[in-house]
DNA sequence: CGAAACGTTGAAAGCTCTCAATTATGGTGG
DNA sequence: CCACCATAATTGAGAGCTTTCAACGTTTCG
């Protein structure tokens, strides 16, 4: 394994329900909503409040749906291990992937608007997450600035990021930005930012990046002759982030 | 042209300032925070502050800049009447259009994440809007659940169409998709769905769909070819919006 | 009227896709 | 523990779509 999972995935054995706060507490720092949970001279009753409105659910395991497409939408979901990929098929049978999501990130924002679900999430490997009811949050924001605050933020760097596979760019671009974004984000939440272990299949990156599975295998094969990455199978290891940032540059940088 | 502005574009007399009333009332059925302005059962006194914290920002033209890229956040801004783009320039000089803007339509909320413009919002044609300040739009918004809602909405149906580009599709598909979302934006303005006129150049055209500027020629030429549109110039109308919509089904659908 | 920007059209090159075959991996059951 | 199967990944060759480069026609506006 390229890093070490900060965060216990062994909690299996505790019926879903009301996180305890040690859980909850210790959680908290690399979540999506660590400004809004940990923020300073906030009253207690609100922190509680909002740790009362999460519910830790059972274990994912790999293509287990967390929710599945036009499921009225209730809830948004942080990540707390493993991954999970957002995604729809079209009417020729091809699926699209949107993205890929982290522990400490969040799914489910841009369910908001159409009140449906309007993706599948699915469990790419073992996955524990933590389950915000929608309602409750809104209700709980109007009285906690600071927790309205935290969730235009992520909806608005939501919108952002989308833009990110906009460009028309190079297939070498592309891959390279792919793993330069997410070395990023695992060093965001405390894991190796160059070694790492892509949880997801050649296809599903190719349908994220809209290229051929076939295109995926070659430009990481080119990568590597050029000496920028080693990759072992899901194991991948940036060699020469400062080569790959160049690559990476025109799409991760405006 | 092809459809007339109901909106009157000759305020640029008027100094800048709060919105009368009037003024106000007769925008706020088209526009985007009409939800919230217009709510039945709302106190007289909290609509007032939202029309207070309104700025109608003079007329601009042509090539003037909304904002710039990187200029600290402050304000997002509501589409009056007229065209804007927002994009932003790579390294390598190249221009990339993240979106087009019509009446109606809110302009700044991706800036809300990184407290700054990510990128350039310029007029393409003549141009005037609402100007509401972001900071206190957040605390009216903590008083006013239907404004914080209408927030969350609008972000998240950004969040959605931002993957509307995403997919790997034809010219032709993309073309389509484009004609005919531009047409429905406007028809939930009031103007035709089928009938317009085009305020962008082929090339923003280009830097937005991810083709080249003589791609788009070909495609609008070969659509016309097939009885599906009528080009003249930057006229456009959709003469089957069955066949349109066929090609556009696969990437507006999902 | 003339310059400059915009738009159109043609021909050749390049990148990625598709199709096909081969190799590697991981899980299952004997 | 190993054989076996299904899935995933890799590699090669040819086709297709879009791009690039270049030239020409059109519109706009000083």
């Amino acid at each position: 394994m390229g890093h070490e999972r900060r965060i216990p995935t062994d909690n299996s054995l505790a019926p879903p329900g009301i996180a305890d706060d040690g859980d909850a507490m210790a959680f908290c720092t690399t979540c999506a909503f660590g400004a809004a949970c940990t923020a300073e001279g906030y009253d207690k009753n609100a922190l509680r409040e909002l740790h009362c409105l999460v519910e830790h659910t059972g274990i994912y395991h790999e293509g287990d749906y967390v929710f599945r497409k036009n499921t009225p939408f209730t809830a948004i979901y942080a990540m707390r291990a493993g991954m999970v990929k957002t995604c729809l098929v079209d009417e020729r049978g091809r699926e699209h992937v949107l993205g890929f999501f982290l522990p400490g990130e969040m799914i489910g924002l841009n369910a908001i608007y159409p009140e449906r679900y309007p993706c599948d999430a699915i469990a790419l490997d073992t996955v524990t997450l933590c389950q915000f009811s929608f309602p409750a949050m809104v209700t709980l924001s109007t009285r906690m600035p600071t927790l309205q605050q935290q969730l235009f933020k992520l909806m608005s760097k939501d919108i952002g990021n989308a833009s990110l596979l906009a460009g028309d760019h190079s297939a070498d671009e592309r891959l390279a930005a792919f793993l330069i974004d997410l070395g990023a984000r695992y060093a965001a939440r405390g894991f190796s930012a160059t070694r790492f272990r892509l949880s997801m299949s050649r296809t599903d990156i190719a349908n994220y990046l809209h290229l051929a599975a076939e295109t995926v295998s070659r430009v990481l094969r080119r990568l590597q002759n050029q000496n920028l990455i080693h990759v072992s199978g899901r194991e991948v290891e940036i060699v020469d982030p400062a080569g790959m940032n160049a690559l990476a540059r025109c799409i991760l940088q405006p």
